[in-house]
DNA sequence: CTCATTTTTGGAAGCGCTTCCATTATAGCA
DNA sequence: TGCTATAATGGAAGCGCTTCCAAAAATGAG
């Protein structure tokens, strides 16, 4: 033992604790996992050895024992262009780092761009003894095989943001149709005639339902949808600045954009073409990143709680990992309508007006 | 055994396929690992049930084995503030991730803010059978503690971005003074007389870096480092807003910023106050983000390739995973100075004239 | 058709932990 | 003080894999 001990310092072992306060082994994997049936005395004794040696007992053999890893995978199928562009990815990252912190679990974080990753990925999280459950944000059709599979293995997992499939799998989101709604029937309400919208790409759930919600508002207050008023975007700050360069000869006196970042685009785009916010154009936006409320032209927005929905994963992730025979559900979280200067102000602010 | 099978299928061990083919554990064992001595039908056979049955061998089994995890550790010490409002993460982020997917490692990321969450991380890092190794991203003083930890616990290591104690650890990082004083050059070569800063933190060897060569510029060309012409910003856009709003009143007619970021908001500060870019006051950001290259006013940048330090951090971390031998080292990857339209344009742009 | 080599294979130990079960020490009670 | 009930401990098996070592099978040379 004390060979051992030598061998490579610092590197300990349950046993080698328990010969330094000499007592078995099992009794210092009690001290560690807090059981009560150890003698004080002893326990602190052997708490004593475990700190001044700064012993951490081996993952890998305790997640063996115990079949539980204390992490969970996090699988983010981006496509290339947004993640590092829109924030709401690293939003959600940290709203779920912080969770993971806070529950002390481990977050491995898959990014996936080619079919290669996601085959190389899955192999590497369908395996046992890795990872308890999985978080998949979701949204886009090629999302449906990863999500299928995790559910036929019977692995842990929350999906953020409406899967296409949604029956039997527990998923996190806001309501994408209403918040839209509210938007665009507010620049109703501020006197907007012609109201564009910027929509997400079209083959994402949150993109499909933004684009309802807006068509809901324009039909509710009598319109007809103008389909030369909807262009399809990317989430991506220059892919607004081009649809708006679309809209403009249809001359729009307000945009509701699928997302702040394309309504960043979509304004620098306005006032490129010397059109002056709100006077113009009034916008709406989406996510409310902190960028868009400083500067001239505040941005107004759609405002969800990324890191919330992200916490809110990691919660119900838990509770499904601790107990198996839990049922699918839904969590939708609120959102809330932020008005700032992009819009042009509406006078009378009485509840029955801004819904 | 096929009560075992049974118990729970769709779990298989290595004893379940043995079985399944009529071989040993061994056998079996060996033909995952793909060594050469097992017989070709032999082989083939066992494949064929492995493929069948969607067997993975347990990966805490195999760490517990073989004490590798592939598995690597990205500690990122992030002020809330920036990391999912500067670029410059996720960017990072994705380059990390995309080499651990290339070399099968899996990426365990940990976002610490606190000292709390500080303490906890580390006791999970410092675990063996856990991580492989770590990178950490660092330039700030208060990750001392986290790097000295890790180099005594002789875990393989990392540092993205120059550490203030350098000896003795390996990380990679750009030259930060040059880099700076190249830009800086410029402004001064397209006629700027009254050249300003937006620094970074100067808590952080990038901030401090960025702001030497600067002042290296300055004095090379004669001049005199002016206090009210150095303003200390935080990587954030409102900061460089805030900070341009200090800068106005002494009236510069060039600004170098220490990141893309605050050089977009120091570009609406000096909007908002009616300046013209580039007439009045040309711009000079750092990172060539994506949003610098579009729109009017297209920002002038250091670029440096954020995504291939994340990439060249984790194959030196690989190394040194797989020969623990290997020295410490630093690798220091090219700049290169983009020039767009915040920037009045130098007719002659003969070499001698750029650097 | 032997016998010595070389390939292939199976058995068993070991990676470091948890936990059941049996045993010993302690306490409680008459 | 002796006996039972309880608390505290140690031993051993097991989690699923790799790999050393020895045994068995296949090969080739004489």
């Amino acid at each position: 033992m004390k060979n051992q001990l030598d061998r490579n310092a610092g590197n300990l072992t349950l046993d080698d604790i328990a010969d330094l306060a000499g007592v078995s082994r099992s009794t210092v994997s009690r001290v560690v996992n807090e059981h009560t049936s150890v003698k004080k005395e002893v326990r602190q004794r052997v708490l004593n050895i475990i700190e001044e040696h700064h012993f951490h007992p081996n993952a890998a053999a305790r997640t063996l024992a115990l079949q539980r890893s204390w992490t969970i995978g996090l699988i983010l199928p981006h496509s290339v262009s947004t993640f590092f562009t829109d924030p709401y990815y690293p939003n959600l990252l940290m709203g779920i780092a912080k969770a993971c912190n806070l529950y002390n679990f481990t977050l491995a974080l898959f990014l996936v761009s080619t079919k290669e990753d996601e085959a190389n990925v899955f192999s590497r999280v369908g395996r046992k003894g890795f990872l308890d459950g999985v978080i998949v944000q979701s949204g886009h059709h090629g999302d449906q095989g990863a999500i299928g599979k995790m559910v036929d293995k019977k692995i842990p997992l929350v999906v953020v943001g409406r899967p296409f499939r949604s029956d039997n799998v527990t998923y996190v989101d806001i309501d994408n149709i209403n918040a839209a709604k509210s938007a665009v029937t507010y620049l109703h309400k501020i006197g907007c005639k012609r109201i564009a919208t910027i929509t997400g790409p079209l083959d994402s759930t949150v993109g499909i339902d933004r684009l309802e919600g807006y068509r809901q508002a324009i039909k509710e207050q009598n319109g007809q949808v103008d389909d030369n008023l909807v262009v399809e975007g990317n989430f991506t700050e220059t892919g607004g600045y081009l649809a708006m360069q679309k809209l403009l000869p249809f001359q729009p006196d307000g945009v509701f954009a699928a997302s702040d970042v394309m309504a960043a685009g979509a304004m620098k785009a306005a006032e490129d073409a010397n059109l002056s916010i709100p006077k113009d154009v009034s916008f709406i936006g989406f996510d409310d990143l902190p960028a868009a409320s400083y500067g001239s032209n505040q941005l107004s927005t759609v405002r969800q709680k990324v890191a919330e929905l992200g916490q809110k994963s990691v919660e119900s992730l838990i509770e499904q990992i601790e107990d198996e025979s839990i049922a699918p559900r839904q969590i939708i979280l609120e959102t809330e309508l932020v008005i700032r200067q992009s819009c042009t102000q509406l006078l009378d602010i009485s509840p029955q007006n801004i819904k």
